[in-house]
DNA sequence: AATGAATGGTTGACGCGTCAAGTTCTGACG
DNA sequence: CGTCAGAACTTGACGCGTCAACCATTCATT
């Protein structure tokens, strides 16, 4: 009675049906990652990719004070080794000044340069064109809902 | 006229509010950063990446017909030279296995292991905690609406 | 002033993702 | 049968993010 079970290769895992949670979970990941290729794609043309971008935007909303290295680190919620190899490569292209602090010479303060503040300039357009263009299959009061709901996933300190 | 803005340093951007559209993509970004570090921690004790999770996750839904490489980069939506990589530090670890196919010799065909599926059942129930965790600021409606706008948004195919 | 802890930052090493350029193999076409 | 296009990887190089270790400077404490 076991006779037709014998010859079947191991049944395919029971594939429980994934919880809402999960589903959330992963819809959020999925579209993060389509959001991050498609604004790489944006600032590709640009040498400039989106790491890049974040640190120059944060810089000009600063402006015109000098952020250290380590309040850029918080705003993007990273780690302080990444966002200083980040700024090596704002820097050599001239997107970026770096000074030692005059009073706490521990701190280095980073300002965004005129070509950087015209790079921006430049992007925020296709920018803005392009996050409505993401969200394009959800009408306004939808994407509202997505990032209330997002607002209270993620509350914007961490 | 102008003398009480020559002293003046360049004012703030005026920091136009953002887009709806705006708010949630970021959102969503700043969503999938958390719940990325999140899950990286709750694997990091076995020695296992995200990523590496995803393909075994993926090896398991495959079982038992084993998996060329190319399958494995469309479902994670990657390129193939990522997929080769993060495989071959699985197959060290031995949790995975790597056969060239039979009748096309040019397919890898890769097959999820016995401790590469003990490794996973141990990480499943975990997993869908973290998952509900990661939630939590939400009842069950909200995670399924978050879930639904999401599905929209960025359709399963990419 | 002198020492020890803490802060701000940099460097090294590693995993990951991408692009560009190979290699091996299949399959179609002449 | 020969050749040539394309598929399925693989390798090299680079940017990015993390951890651990390190240097310089500041702060607190004595």
């Amino acid at each position: 009675m076991s006779a037709v079970n014998e010859t079947r290769r191991p049944a395919p895992a029971p594939r429980r049906r994934p919880t809402p949670s999960e589903e959330a979970v992963i819809g959020v990941l999925r579209a993060a990652d389509l959001f991050r290729r498609r604004l790489a794609a944006l600032f590709e043309p640009h040498d400039l990719t989106l790491q890049q971008y974040n640190v120059l935007r944060i810089l000009r909303g600063a402006r015109p004070e000098p952020l250290p290295t380590m309040e850029i680190a918080e705003r993007m919620m990273e780690q302080a080794p990444g966002i200083t190899r980040l700024v090596d490569r704002l820097e050599a292209k001239g997107l970026v000044e770096r000074q030692r602090g005059a009073d706490d010479r521990r701190c280095v303060r980073c300002t965004i340069t005129p070509p950087g503040l015209a790079l921006l300039a430049r992007l925020d357009e296709p920018v803005t064109r392009m996050d409505e263009e993401l969200l394009a299959a959800l009408d306004a009061g939808e994407a509202r809902q997505l990032g209330a709901l997002l607002a209270r996933v993620c509350p914007s300190g961490g």
